[in-house]
Parts: structure tokens; C-alpha cells; sequence
DNA sequence: TCTATTTTTTCGAGCCTCGAAAAAATACTG
DNA sequence: CAGTATTTTTTCGAGGCTCGAAAAAATAGA
């Protein structure tokens, strides 16, 4: 049920809107943000002197093209560094990072290491993570009141408020409700995210020409994740981060999958399901638990070389994530692709196989004007999806705070 | 790119806000209304002291329980029958229905025709639409000038904006820019919508209990469609109406569908499928024109009194629609799950296999508490939901002029 | 008839945005 | 180098909107 706007409500959506503009632009002068919000010089000239006087904002030189052109030079305005800091936190298979972040999006600092995801008991784990934070929260360096929020990715499933999460491969315990856990021990606002959407937001913001209202960011890793963007919003599902691309059905009763069922994406395209077609196991061989990325890239060389099972296997898991994209192209329209991880370097081989299945569905029609990106390294993605992200929720709630507290249609603006 | 708020727009959604809840509740007083939508009361009486005095709403008799208590009895308000009046037209296979409705829901008048879609002439289908629409105009007991939209629903794909139909399952012809067509004829703004879709907007009004924030509408029909209401909102492509559930795939390279590809959900449960696998036709046999409801209605008795042909058609229907919506689920989470249309009288024969297949696959974990629930008849919810559909336009756009004109977040609310 | 209670309206205060005009800061011009 | 043109930014008053508090209205009970 949507609900009323309050005359409050106004300039906080407002400043919220300002500082979201000087986030995307850089250095927009006040005259440039008039524009693309639509609002009058004069409303913005308020609000950035605002903005300014709380220290949010900077006045920064005239933009470098400026100096040419006649009249009074525009002033940049861009976010103040000192504003406040994020901290990121990345647990992916055997693999935690951190890193604090300032409000400009400058990487602070930063700690990364290697630990047994799989065989680690719950608290363990749990420990791993709040250690690892409260490390870089010690850091002489910083000012630890400036950390307004933490933001962590996890390679699995999350619910919907962002608080938990439900279940991931990277561990056999389930249900961790790391935000509260994290808020609990630091006293900092925290949010759990699913990585594959954190990617699909750092695509955004790398590159929003090519990504812009509506894409998909696939990740061919051990498992086959996706962040998907329609409308300009971040896609999640009813109850928990959703978008389970890699468990929709490829085959009725198919070949087995790490979650324990048959037949889905990830049983022939995730890196263990070509690896066990290349080795020609058979596809009721148990999933293994983790294919070094160098195995991976030996396999595709083998592919590359010669016709044999390591060909047959990637054919395999073209055709897979054909039949799969085609099928989500049904429900959603065809919209631009971007591979991410490991198996993404091996596009080559994946993709004549992908397009055919693509042509044999729905999204077929307009097969050939599919495009699809490739960027092999899914952790750096993440991690900056996780930073936008983190910053954003700055942005929105402790800098123009209540705009989204209220309307239901609110501040669904994906980082 | 979001756009600021202007001052002037606060009122308008206001006002948006207080005929919405209006519609939504019946006969509301203002300290109701001041509830839901979160407004002072003072805001309250402003606003629907200026709408009553523009003759949208109107003064109710106190509502019943009132009489009890004690103090000033609630004055309820309610929308004047009056203030506007819409058209539908359901378009659907060999059969054009219209209605007129006053601005409070009410049908004031209505046409049906039979008429043979499948092999008309382009012209001769849009010359039809024209036709009964201009009749219905002409009804001297109508004021043409309250007409204020039309909203078109066709079985079919149609465009993001509402403005054309670009295929059919009903018609040869495509891109048949119906909504251009019936403003330029009479003047009238118009959109065009898809079936599946009314049938969800419908089913939130019949039962916002059960059908409020997320769930599912299946058409069982000749082709298999899917209505989707998610986060509140209405699922629709990124071009096109999009959830194409019927053409998701159920089995690479599987039977022959209605669109001319292979393995689509519809050809194992749409019902000139289940007519075929009835009749052991083979899965290649091309698919018939249409199946009646009566054969349909024999086909499903001829299944519940023995173990033959047609009960597996039905078993292999319920596999394929279990799968696709396992496949679904994994996307979107499950949500609730109304199957309408003919074979939704057979749902007992669809249901073990249904959920025998769902069990099997992501959504399977709650595969009990997955509730369905059938409902035979389409066309009484198509009607009253494009009905619904235009309503809330005027509503919207008529009434509270340019709320929705300017940010891109606004007015999302489905119906 | 009077009092208690509830709904609705009225009224002034406080914000917010807007447009127009003024002020500020620069490039060009002769 | 002073004056003019040009562009950006700020200032200021007008108009609107919502809100809270108080008043008015309308009823049930005593």
C-alpha cells in the first residue's frame, strides 16, 4: 500500500537526489545537476550550500573544459572523502576480504586471506569474519566513527532485507545472520548481499552506457550465479536474493547437481560439471568440491587443441546456458549479457553452442543481436558492487535521512 | 535517471493517493483515508473537499456500524459514477467482447460478437475493433464526452508501452498498433494490453488477500500465458509484455509448439497438447486450430474414469507446467499460484505430476505450501481486470494530471 | 438539556520550490 | 586596459503545500 508524501519528505528526497547526481557525474557544476534532476538552479543552490556547510559536498577547480568557453566558470562540486567511510566485506569459497572505503570510493585500506570455508565450523567462520573486520576497524589510520556502514557479499543465498544468509556452497551451515551479528559487535549498520548482484552494480557503474536499464551479469564459476537488472532496479526474487539462473531446469531429470537435485544450468556449465564431462565420468559422478583455476584453463587449452571430451564438455555447457538464457528470455525480453569468472575466458568454446540453443527458444528471434561481455575476474566486481552499494545506502540514509523510511515506491534505485 | 520532485507535483500524487484509496476501500471516511495513506487529517479534508467540489468523488451515507457509536458519525466518500466512464475491449480467439463502465466499476453497456479471427483480413480484424467500439459510442444513452480511455486486451504479445499488439496467437498478422488506431478514430486515449496481465490485476482486486504483493496467473488455455505481479508491481519484458511461461523450455528439442520451435512448456500443456498426446498423435504432429471447451471437458472425464491415453496427457501437462514453474521459482521464489482457464477444471488431473516435477527442482523445498487455486472462466477476469486497468489511468492521469508525467520511480502500482 | 466523544474544518506557522533579478566571474573587443 | 558580452551562481519575494492545534459540527449517553 503506497503512502502519502509529507512536506518533510520533499527536500530530503531532494538532497538525496543531489547527492546521488554528484555520486554518478564526478564533478558536476550546480548548473549541470539543475539539469539532470530537473529541479531550478535556485533549489539547488540550496541544497548544495547545504550540503557544502555539513560537509557532504566540496567545491572543487572549474571543469577541466571550462577554461575556454566565456562567462563565469562552473564550479565542480564533488563528494567530500572525509565524509565517511564503508567497509566491504567479500566471502567467497575459501576466500574472505575487506576493505574500508572512503566516500568518494577511494580504497582506504584493505585485507584479504585464505581460509576453509567448507570445513569450518559455524563459528568459526562467523569469527573469521568479525575478526577480520575489527582488524581494519583498529587500524590506527582511521577514524572508526566514520564507518557508517558495512556491506557484505556472499557467494549464495540471501533474503530479501538484506540481513542474512540462507544458504551458499562455500559452507554446510546455513541460516547466518551476519547483519545482525555485525551490528551487534560494531554498533555499525550492516547488510548481507548475493555477489552475483553486487557484480551486476559495479557493471553499472562501469560502464553504464552499455549497462544501463536492463542486463544480465552471469557468473561461470564453480557454480553459475546471476545478478540481473530490469527497469533500472536491482531483480530479486519474493523471499530471498533470487535469481537462480543456475538451478532453472535444463533437463527434466538430467545430470546431478552440487544442490543435490538433477537436470539444472549449473549441472553442466558450472566449472565441476565440465570438468566432470571432460573426464568423462558420467553425469551421476558427485560433484566435486573445488577445480583450481589453472585446471580450468588447462581444460579449455585441451578444448582449444583438439576435438575430445574437453570440446564436447564446453559444447555441452554452451548448450546448457543457451536452453537456460532462452527460457529467461522469455520471461524478461532479451537484454545484454555480461560472462563473468573463470570459465568466461573460455567463452570461445561456450559460445557457437549457446547461440544455437539461443536460436532454438523464444529470445531466438533476435538470436544474433544478443551481445555478450566477458571479464574473467569476478572478485574485483564485487567488491566495487559491494562498495556502490554500501555508499549508496550513505548517500540515502544518514545523509538524507527519511526519504526512505516511508512510500513503499521509494529509493529502489539499483547503488 | 531519476528525477527530482517539484513542489507542484506534491499535491498531485496527493491526490492520486486519496482516489486510489477511495477505489481501493469502498466508501472510506476521511479519518480512514488519513490512516492509510499516512496524510494529516487537515491534508485529508483539503484534498477531498476540492475533489468532491470537481464532482469526482461524492458524499456517502455514514457507513453502517457508524450508527452505534458515539461522536460525530463518519461521512463516507465514494467515487461519482459520473465523473468518467472507460471501454474495454477483450480481444481473443474468434471472439470480441466490449463494455462501457462508469467511473465507479459499474458496466453500463455491453457487446459480444463471434467472429473468425484466424482467417481475417488485417483490415477486416482492426475494421471489427473500430466497429463495435463506434457502436458502443453511439449508444444515445451515453455521453460520449465521459469516455476518457479505452484499454485493449489481446491474447498475445504486446509492446512495453501499452500502444500495439506485435503477435498473436489469434491472428496471422503482427504489429498491429491498435492503441495509435483507436485514438486517432476517435480521440480517446487507448493502450493495448496483454490478456495474462488483466487476469492478475483482476485477481488482486477480486482477493487482495491472497493475491496482493506477489503471485502467479496461468492461463490453461489453447496456449499456456502468465500474468505476474511482483513487489506489487506488474512483471512486464523489458519490450514487450514478456513472461512468456508457455515458452520457456521444458525439453531441448522436445515436442512441436504452436510458435514453431521445440520443447516449449505449451506443447506438453497447452491444450491442443494435451489433445494430442490424448490421441497418441506423436509429439511432431503440427498443432490444431483450436480444441472446444466441450472436447476439452470430454477429454478430462475420459481421464478420471480409467488409466489411459488422456490421463498421461495430463500427467505429461502437469510435468512440464511443474517444471516450468520449478524453473520459475528458482528465479522469482514461489509465490501463490492461480491457474484460470479451461484446464484448470482439470487441475485434479494436472496437480500429482505438477507437483511431483516441482519437487524436483529449486522451488521443491516448499513444494507443499505452494498454494494453487483454479478458477475455469478467463474471460469475466480479463474483462474486469482491463477494466480495472483503465480506471486507474483516469484515476491517475485525468484526475491528478502530471503525477505521473515526470519521475521515472512514480506510479508503478499495478491497477 | 447537558456532557462526552468522535469526526471534520479552519487557521496560522513553517517549509519548500520557483522565477526573476541581481551578483559574480570570466572571455572577448577595440 | 577598460568596457561589454556571456555564463554561472546567489538572493529574494511569491505562491503552495502540509502540519498541528484549536474550533466547529454532529451524534450518543446521562
Amino acid at each position: 500500500m503506497s503512502v502519502g508524501i509529507r512536506h518533510d519528505d520533499l527536500r530530503r528526497r531532494n538532497r538525496a537526489m543531489v547527492i546521488a547526481a554528484v555520486r554518478r557525474a564526478g564533478q558536476p557544476s550546480r548548473t549541470e545537476i539543475a539539469a539532470t534532476t530537473g529541479l531550478s538552479h535556485s533549489t539547488i543552490s540550496a541544497i548544495s550550500s547545504d550540503l557544502i556547510g555539513e560537509g557532504i559536498l566540496t567545491e572543487s577547480k572549474p571543469s577541466e573544459a571550462g577554461s575556454l568557453r566565456r562567462g563565469r566558470p562552473q564550479v565542480g562540486l564533488s563528494l567530500n572523502p572525509e565524509a565517511a567511510a564503508v567497509m566491504t566485506v567479500v566471502l567467497s569459497l575459501n576466500f574472505l576480504s575487506v576493505a574500508v572505503i572512503d566516500y568518494a570510493g577511494q580504497v582506504i585500506s584493505e585485507e584479504q586471506r585464505r581460509l576453509d570455508t567448507q570445513t569450518m565450523s559455524r563459528d568459526a567462520l562467523i569469527g573469521e569474519c568479525v575478526g577480520i573486520v575489527r582488524r581494519r576497524l583498529e587500524d590506527p589510520d582511521l577514524d572508526v566513527r566514520s564507518v557508517a556502514r558495512i556491506a557484505l557479499a556472499i557467494q549464495g543465498i540471501t533474503d530479501t532485507h538484506a540481513r542474512a544468509m540462507l544458504w551458499s556452497p562455500i559452507t554446510p551451515h546455513t541460516d547466518i545472520a551476519f547483519a545482525d551479528i555485525l551490528e551487534d559487535e560494531f554498533g555499525i549498520p550492516a547488510t548481507v548481499e548475493n555477489d552475483c548482484n553486487m557484480m551486476a552494480i559495479a557493471l553499472r557503474w562501469r560502464d553504464p552506457d552499455r549497462y544501463r536499464d536492463d542486463f544480465i551479469a552471469i557468473l561461470l564459476s564453480h557454480g553459475i550465479g546471476m545478478g540481473l537488472v530490469l527497469k533500472g532496479e536491482l531483480f530479486t526474487g519474493t523471499h530471498s536474493s533470487g535469481g537462480e539462473f543456475g538451478h532453472m531446469i535444463h533437463q527434466p531429470n538430467g545430470a546431478l547437481c552440487r544442490c543435490g537435485r538433477r537436470g539444472c544450468v549449473e549441472a553442466y556449465a558450472g566449472n565441476y560439471a565440465i570438468w566432470r564431462n571432460a573426464r568423462q565420468l558420467g553425469e551421476d559422478a558427485e560433484p566435486v568440491a573445488d577445480v583450481s583455476d589453472a585446471d580450468m584453463r588447462a581444460l579449455a587449452t585441451a578444448a582449444r587443441e583438439k576435438d575430445g571430451p574437453e570440446r564436447e564438455a564446453y559444447r555441452k555447457a554452451g548448450e546448457a546456458l543457451g536452453y537456460g538464457l532462452g527460457s529467461l528470455f522469455a520471461l524478461i525480453d532479451p537484454a545484454p549479457v555480461a560472462m563473468v569468472g573463470v570459465s568466461a575466458a573460455a567463452f570461445d568454446l561456450i559460445e557457437p553452442a549457446l547461440r544455437e540453443a539461443i536460436a532454438q527458444t523464444a529470445g531466438g528471434q533476435h538470436s544474433k543481436s544478443i551481445s555478450f561481455d566477458t571479464e574473467p575476474n569476478e572478485l574485483p566486481l564485487i567488491r566495487e558492487g559491494c562498495a556502490m552499494r554500501a555508499l549508496t545506502f550513505v548517500d540515502q540514509e544518514i545523509f538524507a535521512p527519511g526519504a526512505q523510511a516511508r512510500g513503499s515506491v521509494v529509493g529502489k534505485n539499483v547503488a
